[in-house]
RNA sequence: GGGCACGUGGUGUAACUUGGAUAGCACGGCAGCUUGCGGAGCUGUUGGUUGCGGGUUCAAAUCCCGCCGUGCCCGCCA
């Protein structure tokens, strides 16, 4: 286990704590009798608009003022009168009623170069998750179809959100939720029975994606293939039956290829809950002791015989509900099945630890990562899944009732801190030029509407491969494939994840494989040209103390110097807002700062500065590198 | 009927949680930069009453109230 103590400090927070501190101590030795515990003074801090102005900046004197009723002006001028220097803040001066502090470019510079060169590949992570236990769920999709475009965003939100969490000393649990009991997967299982068979020439997830789509159609046509349907759900769920049987091959078979293209893209899991094994386990009965207080069975009415919670009972902790059309949410039908909310409502239990389910754990498939994915099964031994501290669930925005209903159930049984911390991270859908995504209609498989996954990336090679070939920087014409199969990785994720995830997005093939601007090969570009220029200088790390740091000044070097400085503030802020556009923007921010710095500042043939500006470079591929790996991308030293 | 999310130059977006200096970036348009460490780059320029109207505040894209628009949800579907 990682000692948590080398996450101390990072150089901008640091900065950062030196700054107040000498605000602290000017204010209060100017205006001791004032109350200004009501300003949060971190609150205040931001970075002046221009580098002229300084390096850090706080709006205090305008909180003073108030409080004095003066002008914040004259304070914020008293203030940076007096504010003493500190080990890496030189002057203090006021503009326009802030105070702003200028940092010692020179002794900053060599705290940042030396932590970097010091904690490389840890350098931006963080201690702040103290090795609390968490389970991220992604992408759960349906094993009866190939992953389109919209769950790859949520499985790259997923996979994203756990590197993140990684990153900030969290003990992670990708989990990834079966459901092979619904009606997709009996709409599959009936195809195959009556339409189909597999000939092996197409990817399994495809071929039962085109089935499951001609079986919808054929519903249209025969209603009575609905009813069909609707008794293999039945039977789906009765233990040993035949149909439960090829049911779960079928679905074990389409999620070994869901996994081939996970594998593609990079994403993996550690554990698999399939649906069918949490029906063996009875969870839901077990659920249904732990929550028997807040359930009414209603003997007639609407909800006879069915297992229910009263909206009322919820409403005043969730004020969203009230107004609702019903007064009732239904946990298990009148025919004994469960609902969705009952589902993940016992599922949550167990994540917790609230219930215990005895699952059992088989390796499903060794990973290209190194690490095998476990899965539920009615053989196998026992593992230590599960039995969290928070939950973080991938679910589009549209479920946003139902997470809330099943989030507030556990208050109202007594766990107030389950609620909490279950998190729905709600992602706003992912459109296709003009429509919606529609599984049922299978609008993105087959005959010249690809939109899976697997096209996206196919199609995204492609056209890496037609810029990788004219490329004449590539000296090992070998690796043009491999090259460009990375670059049209970072495009197509970069585009996912630079979006904040509440938004939705309209996907279009331009801004998908999107290679130029604020994109991923644009930062792997960046990273290529800093390693290029690293090689021609011949540079190795332990050259970092050659560098003459006085040969740094307040210009594109400094800057940079500053940027990487907040690598893990930056982390740190990704992983309490899962936003993994935070660091999108962050790396967009500092390759655009290198290629300014690069433009005007030439490094090998800088003269005194040469050294000192190649560790600048070389902390550049770190930070780069570092970030970049928090996303999943991979770097290549030419491209 | 109720609720949720979104609304920022022609387009895609950042900043909204925690109010702060000239609303940042990219695409597109226009004009430039390569016998220079990599032009997938850089520089300049064009284009914004931050959906509308009020309010709070020294200060509002940001907070509050009321509207408008778009999408989604309120099922014994998942």
């Amino acid at each position: 286990m990682q000692d948590l103590k080398e996450f101390a400090d990072s150089p901008s927070s640091l900065v950062k704590r030196e700054f107040v501190r000498a605000l602290d101590d000017a204010i209060n030795a100017l205006y001791g009798g004032l109350k200004k515990e009501e300003a949060n003074m971190e609150l205040t801090l931001s970075e002046p608009t221009e580098l002229n102005l300084g390096d850090i900046s706080s709006s205090i004197a305008f909180k003073l003022a108030k409080i004095a009723k003066t002008s914040p002006v004259g304070i914020a001028k008293e203030i940076a009168k007096s504010a003493k220097p500190t080990e890496h803040i030189l002057r203090f001066e006021d503009a326009n009623g802030y105070v702003n502090a200028f940092v010692d470019e020179k002794k900053y510079a060599e705290l940042v170069l030396r932590d970097i060169t010091k904690r490389a590949k840890g350098y931006g992570r963080s201690g702040v998750g103290k090795h609390q236990k968490v389970i991220v769920e992604y992408p759960s999709v349906n094993p009866a179809h190939p992953w389109h475009v919209g769950h790859l965003r949520n499985a790259l939100l997923g996979s994203v959100i756990s590197n993140i969490l990684e990153a900030c000393s969290y003990d992670v649990e990708r989990e990834d939720y079966i459901d092979d009991l619904g009606l997709q997967v009996a709409t599959a299982l009936w195809g195959w029975n009556n339409m189909g068979k597999y000939s092996g020439s197409m990817k399994f997830d495809q071929w039962l994606g085109e089935l499951y789509v001609k079986v919808n159609a054929e519903m249209q046509k025969r209603p009575e293939v609905k009813q069909e349907i609707d008794g293999l759900v039945k039977k789906l769920e009765e233990v040993g039956s035949q149909e439960s049987r090829t049911g779960r091959e079928i679905a074990e078979r389409c999620v070994a290829a869901h996994q081939q293209t996970a594998f593609a893209y990079g994403i993996y899991h550690d554990v698999m809950i399939w649906e069918s094994d949490i029906v063996k386990a009875h969870l839901l009965s077990k659920a249904l002791d732990v929550s028997s207080e807040i359930l009414e069975k209603p003997g007639e009415g609407k909800y006879a015989g069915a297992i229910i919670v009263k909206l009322d009972k919820i409403a005043p902790l969730a004020r969203e509900l009230e107004g609702s059309r019903e007064d009732a949410k239904v946990i298990i039908r009148s025919n004994g099945a469960a609902t969705y909310i009952g589902k993940d409502f016992a599922f949550h239990a167990w994540k917790f630890g609230l219930i215990d389910a005895g699952f059992r754990y088989k390796k499903f498939i060794e990973q290209p990562n190194g690490k095998a994915i476990y899965s539920t099964s009615s053989e196998g031994s026992s593992m230590k899944f599960g039995n969290v501290k928070r939950a973080i669930n991938i679910i589009d925005i549209g479920q946003t009732y139902e997470q809330l209903i099943m989030r507030v159930m556990f208050s109202l049984i007594g766990h107030r801190e389950i609620t909490d911390n279950i998190v729905h991270l709600a992602y706003g859908k992912v459109n296709i030029e003009g429509e919606k995504l529609s599984g049922r209609a299978g609008n993105w498989l087959g005959e010249g509407r690809n939109y899976t996954a697997d096209d996206l990336l196919s199609e995204a090679t492609k056209r890496a491969m037609e810029i990788a070939q004219k490329s004449e920087k590539i000296s090992n014409k070998e690796s043009v494939e491999q090259i460009a199969r990375a670059i049209a990785l970072s495009a197509v994720k970069f585009e996912y994840l630079r979006v904040a995830p509440e938004k939705e997005i309209v996907f279009s093939w331009n801004t998908a494989l999107n290679f130029e601007g604020n994109s991923g090969p644009y930062v792997m570009y960046t990273y290529a040209r800093a390693r290029k220029i690293l090689a021609r200088g011949n540079f190795t790390s332990q050259d970092l103390s050659q560098g003459d740091i006085s040969e740094v000044t307040r210009g594109y070097d400094f800057a940079l110097i500053k940027k990487m400085g907040e690598a893990q503030e930056v982390v740190e802020k990704a992983c309490a807002e899962s936003r993994p556009n935070v660091l999108t923007d962050y790396l967009l921010d500092l390759s655009s700062l290198f290629s300014k710095f690069y433009e005007s500042m030439p490094v090998l043939k800088g003269e005194r500065a040469r050294e000192v500006r190649l560790a600048i470079v070389f902390a550049l591929t770190v930070v780069l590198e570092n970030s970049l790996s928090l996303l999943g991308i991979s770097t290549v030293s030419e491209m």
